[in-house]
DNA sequence: GCGACAG
DNA sequence: ATCTTGTCGC
């Protein structure tokens, strides 16, 4: 089974998330990947509004083919509410439980939210690097922070992100004429590989391959545990 | 002080 | 995030 570091416990409070975050963001390293990567996972979550019920999953690709090579999914609990930039301590606690079921052990992950385009540089993509002590990046449909100009309309396309003066992710257009999606390094990778990577799990569709069959699959389990009542 | 605000 | 049908545009 997968493992990973349980650096600190999950129940705080949003100040208290604030304070593990400042103290954290000096353990992300932003750099070239070491080794090529092969596997690439994609995690989400799905839920049911107002409910602390939460379905996570985890589906793991090959980057050459896209072909799935495991998928899982989990039945967990939410106690942290969302608060905008405080996404991680209510997402990855669930996505820890899918990670441990993994009987592979992705290169690299992809999150559905920002890494370093963060207030404060420690996005879900980071926060999760650090217990998984591997490479991960975000690709996120929106932004939390940050200025762009827009890209040109073709696939591939992409302007760079700032907030107070520094780049923090990129504009990138993975399908023509379509609004483009936000990427940024999480841990253990750098702004050009994740943007290659992204553009490497092309489906045909906006949201790359691993997060939407990730989301697709957590919609599932959702819908069908949840079916009558 | 007034907005903005990942999923 | 989730709730939902049709509709405008390439």
């Amino acid at each position: 089974m997968a493992t990973y570091q349980q650096l600190h416990d999950w129940i705080v409070t949003p100040t208290e998330a604030v304070a593990l975050q400042q103290q954290l963001r000096h353990e992300i390293r932003i750099q070239p990947l070491t080794k090529p990567a092969e596997t690439i996972a994609g995690c989400d979550i799905s839920f049911n509004k107002f409910e602390e019920t939460v379905y996570a999953g985890i589906v793991v690709l090959r980057l050459d083919t896209l072909e799935v090579i495991e998928e899982v999914g989990v039945i967990s609990s939410a106690t942290f509410p969302y608060v905008p930039g405080l996404l991680s301590f209510r997402e990855i606690p669930s996505l820890l439980e899918a990670w441990s079921k993994l009987k592979t052990e992705p290169d690299v992950v992809m999150f559905d939210g920002h890494g370093t385009a963060h207030p404060r540089r420690i996005g879900i993509a980071s926060h999760a690097g650090l217990f998984l002590n591997r490479p991960t990046f975000g690709c996120g449909k929106s932004v939390l922070v940050g200025k762009y100009d827009e890209p040109a309309p073709e696939r591939g396309a992409w302007s760079p992100m700032k907030h107070y003066g520094e780049t923090i992710g990129a504009a990138l257009r993975t399908k023509n004429r379509v609004n483009p999606v936000y990427v940024s390094p999480g841990h253990l990778i750098d702004l050009p590989t994740a943007i290659d990577l992204t553009l490497r799990c092309n489906g045909g569709y906006r949201i790359p391959e691993p997060t939407r069959r990730t989301h697709n699959l957590v919609n599932a389990l959702r819908r069908e545990r949840t079916a009558g009542r």
